[in-house]
RNA sequence: GGGCGAUUAGCUCAGUUGGUUCAGAGCAUCUCGUUUACACCGAGAGGGUCGGGGGUUCGAAUCCCUCAUCGCCCACCA
């Protein structure tokens, strides 16, 4: 028998090779090696240009990449973000469709100029003296130093970005979609220039927007001064937060229904140390309640006071100058700080007995998004963008006709509530580094600017207004003086979908035709505002079609103690070093597991670990798989054929899974789907179920179906692990540029067998009794056992083969009666025996018994309890009843064969 | 001050219209194991009054009310 079977072996050796030629006999490494793989893969897609694309007669799926920063560096927000498009992106390519993913970079006009100037002073040169000219020649060096170190960045993550299609926000075509559109918008009448209150940042000496700048509860006094009434030695108190505006207070306001000022009405008084005479004016919307009921007006640097200032007439006085040092308004104070002078003021006004009191107050600050200095309210001319008409559509694409959907739904209604409470968009900016404003300015007046593609056009715009009205004059190039202000970043991204195919230059190409709407786009929510709504707005206004389908929002990254990721706070990994240590892969998967939909992430590298795992699980599973020797001369176990049977249908019904998963944009929940369906379903039990005994060949027919297996299942994964996968698909079998795992076929969908599943799922309740009481009692895995059960049912079941594989026993008995000297355990109500020759502890055992049949008794009268009430049984549906049923006979058979059991112990 | 979202095992989270599979997953923990893919592993086990309290219902993690705690967004109280 035994030198039988070694011929049978040498035999099918020789034939292994020939019919498992399509398996190249390649040495496959005992480990798996990240980062030479990755490298290798990368540049093979790269090489065969799998990421790139053209419009063609496919169903095109399109992302566009959040553009990062120019000179930013990758962070684990990038990570995330990037590693969530791939995803969808790969998985898009193997689904067939024609997947674009178009990359770029955004020039972050005050992130990157705040960079610049920075760098610039620590090589001693001051922005002031530089003209615009040299100050963009340092910034554009800076930008091709450093820039787009971050897209290299994401080569390393495994991004299957078309990176022919790169694309930055001052690209000549981009910018020239930029110039258009202002021209479009001022031409409809929606852009207009305003003298307004905006929020000034005087560090970085430019206007923001209202979402840059950022409210922080801060921990200030309430300062109490009296202010003299004029002829009269009555002082009136007034409380402040800002003491050092009294040098720009133009009015007192006291409420009209306000008794104890009653006697003031018409009044004037004197500013301290200005020595200034302001009157007292009434308005109801100073809050008698609040300090001392009397409110200062500074109609220059407070927003409400300006409303004020304007109802009642009242001078404006404006004492900073643009770094927040007082101007001459501030008297003596003049070129002081802001905060210097607050000190400073409290003390000459406690000297001039002015001083009343001081109390704590806590109050939000507004401080700006990038440079965190405290917003001064400011009045200057800027330029602004109506909003009233531009946010319907969006509204109503979002809200009502749901053509754009928002993950997670929550986000409708804080996009509602601003979308219906915006302000006009303020989009100057007073920085160089961005798309100059294109107003030229013809004469002295406010208003004397045409807006303008080129120098050439506004002069001849010019012209044509200066020679229509009555003032002789002739206009030259050199008359000309362009807008100084450069358009807020955010100007240029809210056209990104529409930019990056030139859709605003050149309206009908194919390809704005072909990519867009693009179908999803993924970023965080802290730019839902900044970006999500303003491209929204951009969509319907220049193309009256949404950007995109779905806006997936990933949640922040956070340590583990809950701290968002930070540069100060050090508690951010670097990614590269991530990548190195746990291989792009691995970080991936890590990635994702802890990011459930909808909820912040706390990062944790223990997770990447198990991504690392979960390679070298698969990587294993392959070399097991690789190592059999196949023979067709074998015939196939039944227990082979089943485990096949079963496979398939577990593999199909975690297909649907995943297909449900994505659809509501669950992308980790959908990644568990598969870690469980490979590490549990495939490798610890379909494996071992189909595993050759050692040293002997596998049937050829099991083999074909192992491997067709293993395909699927690194297709599917392979959105999520792309380099391990696309190394084993070309360990699996050589293939061509044309096979590579990138572009091949999802799986389809297929019939899921749940009868059959369930079956399974007992059996696997069967072997764990098997190997529970062979590891209590001590019995070798390598030692076959007798196994016996005793069954309502006498015929074999469907997985008996399986069971005596995985359970290494001997072929099933089915018995008529208990089996004596033997252990045993119940599943459902079949009862199985191991025989055993040592004594058996028969007061343990029936502890055992007696545990479960008092479980099963209270499971029985629960049943029962329900069964037994007439309202459950007349209200319950047909189904949950017929279950109860079921349960109940289950129940009462069970309890049945441990009370035979007991009794036989007796 | 207004709005939104949470609160389920030690941790991070699922739990769809209230009822099959309802108390689950992964990780962590504990026990045993080096059996010829993998110790980056295998087999097994423990662990939760579903934030508290009330209510609706035959039946509630799920619906309603209320309280508590936490997070996020928005808002001009000097």
């Amino acid at each position: 028998m035994f030198s039988k079977y070694f011929t049978i072996i040498s035999y099918n050796c020789t034939f292994a090779n020939h019919i498992t030629n399509t398996i190249p006999n390649m040495n496959i490494p005992a480990k798996y090696n990240s980062i030479a793989v990755e490298k290798k893969w990368y540049e093979y897609w790269m090489k065969h240009n799998y990421f790139h694309s053209e419009p063609d007669e496919r169903e095109a799926y399109t992302i566009v990449i959040p553009p990062p920063n120019v000179t930013g560096v990758l962070h684990m927000g990038h990570m995330l973000n990037n590693t969530i498009q791939d995803v969808l992106i790969r998985r898009a390519r193997l689904k067939g469709f024609n997947a674009c993913w178009v990359p770029g970079t955004d020039h972050a006009s005050i992130a990157t100029e705040a960079k610049v100037v920075a760098k610039l002073k620590e090589d001693g040169i001051n922005k002031a003296d530089l003209t615009r000219d040299e100050f963009l020649k340092h910034a554009w060096k800076w930008t091709d130093e450093h820039g787009g170190i971050i897209l290299e960045q994401l080569k390393r993550l495994g991004a299957s970005c078309d990176w022919e299609r790169t694309k930055f926000t001052m690209d000549d075509d981009l910018s020239a979609s930029v110039t258009k559109v202002f021209i479009d918008l001022y031409e409809k009448g929606l852009i207009y220039r305003g003298y307004r209150m905006v929020n000034w940042d005087p560090v970085a000496k430019t206007t923001l927007s209202d979402e840059e700048v950022i409210f922080e509860e801060k921990q200030g006094n309430l300062y109490y001064v009296n202010y003299k009434i004029e002829g009269s030695d009555e002082v009136l108190t007034i409380a402040t937060t800002r003491p050092e505006t009294i040098l720009g207070d133009t009015a007192i306001c006291i409420n009209p229904n306000d008794k104890r000022f009653t006697h003031l009405k018409g009044k004037k008084v004197i500013v301290p140390i200005a020595n200034r005479v302001i009157p007292i004016i009434e308005d109801d919307y100073v809050d008698i309640e609040f300090g001392t009921g009397c409110l200062k007006v500074t109609p220059a640097h407070d927003q409400n006071d300006k409303i004020l200032g304007e109802k009642h007439q009242l001078e404006v006085i404006d004492i900073f100058n643009d770094d927040a040092t007082l101007n001459s308004f501030g008297l003596h104070y003049q070129g002081k700080d802001r905060f210097v002078v607050r000190k400073e003021i409290t003390k000459e006004l406690e000297n001039l007995g002015c001083l009343v009191k001081i109390e704590q107050h806590l109050h939000k600050v507004g401080t700006s998004e990038r440079t965190k200095a405290v917003i001064e309210p400011k009045i200057s001319a800027q330029w602004f963008l109506k909003m009233e008409t531009i946010v319907k559509p969006a509204l109503k694409a979002v809200l009502e006709d749901e053509e754009i959907k928002l993950f997670p739904k929550h986000y409708n209604s804080t996009y509602k509530y601003w979308l219906e409470n915006i302000r006009d968009w303020n989009i100057s900016r007073q920085l160089w580094w961005g798309h100059q404003i294109p107003a030229y300015f013809y004469g002295d007046g406010v208003n004397d600017f045409v807006v303008a593609n080129s120098v050439e056009e506004a002069l001849e715009k010019a012209q044509t207004i200066v020679a229509s009205s009555a003032v002789e004059k002739s206009l030259t190039i050199n008359d000309l003086k362009q807008d100084e202000d450069a358009l807020d970043t955010w100007f240029s991204s809210w056209l990104w979908p529409i930019s990056v195919f030139d859709g605003i230059n050149n309206p009908d190409n194919e390809e704005i035709n072909y990519y867009y709407p693009t179908n999803d786009i993924v970023t965080g929510p802290d730019i839902i505002f900044f970006w999500i709504a303003r491209m929204i707005f951009a969509g319907y206004e220049f193309r009256q079609e949404k950007p995109f389908s779905n806006v997936y929002f990933t949640g922040i990254v956070r340590d583990k103690q809950r701290r968002k990721m930070s540069k100060s706070l050090g508690n951010s990994p670097d990614p590269i070093e991530l990548i190195e240590k746990y291989g792009a892969d691995g970080v991936r998967v890590g990635m994702l597991l802890c990011a459930a939909a909808g909820n912040d992430l706390l990062f944790d590298e223990d997770l990447c670990q198990q991504g690392k795992n979960f390679s070298n699980k698969i990587w294993n599973a392959f070399r097991l798989v690789k190592g059999w020797e196949v023979s067709s001369e074998i015939e196939q176990p039944q227990s082979s054929k089943i485990a096949i049977e079963w496979y398939q249908s577990k593999f199909n019904e975690a297909l649907k899974e995943i297909d449900t998963s994505f659809e509501q944009y669950r992308i980790s929940e959908a990644l568990m789907t598969i870690y469980k369906l490979i590490w549990d379903d495939f490798s610890s039990w379909f494996l071992e179920m189909v595993k050759p005994a050692y040293q002997q060949p596998i049937d050829a027919e099991t083999y074909k179906s192992v491997i067709l297996f293993f395909e699927n299942n690194i297709k599917i994964l392979h959105p999520y692990m792309p380099f391990i996968t696309e190394d084993i698909w070309q360990y699996i079998s050589n293939r061509t540029p044309e096979e590579a795992l990138i572009i091949a076929e999802y799986p389809k969908n297929g019939e899921v067998d749940i009868s059959l599943l369930k079956e399974f799922a007992v059996a696997t309740e069967v072997i764990s009794g098997i190997r529970t009481i062979r590891k209590e009692k001590n019995i070798a895995f390598k030692d076959k056992i007798d196994f016996s059960v005793l069954s309502t049912n006498k015929s074999p079941l469907k997985f008996d083969s399986v069971i005596e594989k995985l359970g290494n026993t001997t072929s099933i008995n089915y018995v008529n009666g208990k089996v004596n000297d033997a252990l045993s355990f119940r599943v459902k109500s079949n009862e199985y025996f191991i025989p055993f020759d040592e004594e058996i502890d028969v007061e343990a055992e029936k502890e055992k018994l007696e545990q479960e049949l008092k479980y099963t008794q209270g499971f029985l009268n629960a049943v029962q309890k329900k069964l037994s009430n007439e309202r459950f049984v007349n209200n319950a549906p047909e189904q949950v009843i017929t279950n109860e049923r079921k349960k109940e006979a289950d129940a009462l058979a069970k309890i049945e064969t441990l009370k035979v059991s007991l009794q036989s112990l007796k």
